[in-house]
DNA sequence: AATAAAATTTAGATTAGTCTAAAAATATAA
DNA sequence: TTATATTTTTAGACTAATCTAAATTTTATT
C-alpha cells in the first residue's frame, strides 16, 4: 500500500509531466507539495525503490506504468468525488476541492466503481476536467482558450485551466460557468482584455482571466 | 487539527467508557487499537496536554468534553458514511465499517450536515446504531437482545452487538436482518440455544448468536 | 572555456507514532 | 500481609516524512 503522502508525490509527477514532458524536475514537485526540494530528493528515492518512477540524480523523474495507474486512479477518484460533491450535496465548484483532495485517498477499487455508477458514469467532473475511466484512459482536453478567439467568434465553456478558489468564484459571478455561451465583442490590442457577451449580458475581462478558461467554439 | 490516530484514540476511550464506566484503562485500548500499552500511555499524555482527556498515573483515562465531541462527531460522520455505502451506493452491511472508518477522519462540518440531509437525517445506522445529531445528542439502545426473550416471544430486530464480517453475514443468510420479525419457539435449557421463526421459517441460533441481536419486543 | 547562478543532493536533526525490555505501581491470593 | 501476578509506565530505539545548511552537479553567461 501507499501512503497519502506517496499518492500525493505520484498525482503531482503526473500533472507536471503532462506540462513539463519528460523528467520532471525536483524544484517543480517541491513547489506543488509546497515542501522543499531536500525532501522531494528523499521521496523520490523512495518511490523508485517501489518501481514507481524512474530516477537518475539531477536527470528529472519519469512515472512508470505502475506509478501512473496509481497516479491516475487517484484522480480518478478525485474527480468523481468532486462531481459527488456539487451534483448530490449541493456544493458549489470552488468549495469542491479540498474535500476531494481528502476523499480521494480511500482507493478501493469497488467503492470508486460504485460511486461511478451512482452518479451516472460522468465524463468531466465539476471544472471540466476529464474523468479517467476504470482502465485509467483519459482523454486531455484540446486546450482551446477563450483567449485564442478573435472578435465574432462563438464558444462554449468546457473547462478551466486554474483552479483557485478565487477565480472560481470570480468567474460565477460573471456567469461564466460550464456550458455557458460566450461571444468575443471586441479585443483590446494593448493587453489582450476582452469584451464578451454571456447571457445577453456584456462582461470585460482580463487577458490572464481569458486564457484560463477552456472553450468549444461553436 | 487532530490526527487520525488522536482521533481513533477517542473514539476508542469513549467507547470503552460506555462499557466499562469510569477511568478506560490502558490496556483495554491497546487491544481494540491492535497497539501496545506503552503506545497507549504515550498518546494519552499527549492527548491529555490537548486537554482531550483527564487522566492521573495508573488510574484510567476519562474523556473530557471536549474529547467526548471529538468523539462523538467521528461517530456521527462514521455512521452517516455507513447509511450512504448501504443506502445508495448498495454496499451490504457487512461491508460497510472498515471504508467508513477512513471516510470518518473527514470531519468536516459542513461535509457532515450536507451528507445528513441528502440521506434525509436518519435516525440510525445499517446495523441499528444510534446516529448522533448534529449537537452530539446521542439515544443510547436499551440492550434487550433475542436471548433475553422467553418462549413464545415475538420482537423485531433493530440491532447488533458484534460488527464482525462473519457475524453479520451469517445473520443476512438466516434473513435476521434489521427489521426482520422473529418469534421464539424454543430454548435449549443446557446452553440457552434458540428455535426461532423468521419469515415463516424455523432457524436455530446459538446463544453466542442471540445475545448479540438487540431486539424491541412487540 | 571559465565562472557565476541555479538546481539538486547529502548529511544530520526533528517530530509523530510506534516498539521492546525493564522498572514501578497496583491488584490478587495464599 | 507478604508474595505473586498483572497492569502500567519509563527508557531508549526505530521508521516515515520533514527540515536546514552545506556540498555537489548542472546550466547559463560572459
Amino acid at each position: 500500500m501507499n501512503s497519502f503522502t506517496e499518492e500525493n508525490y505520484l498525482k503531482a509527477i503526473y500533472k507536471l509531466s503532462l506540462k513539463e514532458g519528460q523528467g520532471v524536475s525536483t524544484n517543480a514537485i517541491a513547489d506543488i507539495l509546497k515542501t522543499k526540494p531536500s525532501s522531494v530528493t528523499d521521496m523520490i528515492k523512495k518511490l523508485a525503490d517501489k518501481k514507481m518512477v524512474s530516477y537518475q540524480k539531477y536527470q528529472g523523474v519519469n512515472l512508470t506504468k505502475k506509478g501512473r495507474d496509481v497516479a491516475v486512479s487517484i484522480i480518478r477518484n478525485h474527480r468523481l468525488w468532486e462531481v459527488f460533491l456539487v451534483e448530490k450535496l449541493n456544493f458549489k465548484w470552488d468549495e469542491v476541492h479540498d474535500l476531494a483532495e481528502e476523499l480521494e485517498h480511500i482507493n478501493t477499487h469497488k467503492l470508486t466503481e460504485r460511486l461511478d455508477e451512482f452518479l451516472g458514469f460522468p465524463k468531466f467532473d465539476p471544472h471540466g476536467d476529464p474523468i479517467p475511466d476504470k482502465d485509467g484512459n483519459i482523454v486531455q482536453h484540446k486546450d482551446i482558450t477563450l483567449s485564442d478567439l478573435s472578435t465574432g467568434e462563438k464558444a462554449v465553456i468546457v473547462g478551466v485551466k486554474e483552479h483557485s478558489k478565487s477565480y472560481l468564484n470570480y468567474l460565477e459571478q460573471l456567469q461564466l460557468v460550464l456550458g455557458a455561451e460566450v461571444e468575443v465583442k471586441d479585443i483590446v490590442e494593448f493587453d489582450a482584455t476582452m469584451s464578451v457577451l454571456v447571457n445577453k449580458k456584456q462582461t470585460i475581462i482580463s487577458n490572464q482571466a481569458s486564457k484560463n478558461l477552456i472553450v468549444k467554439k461553436i
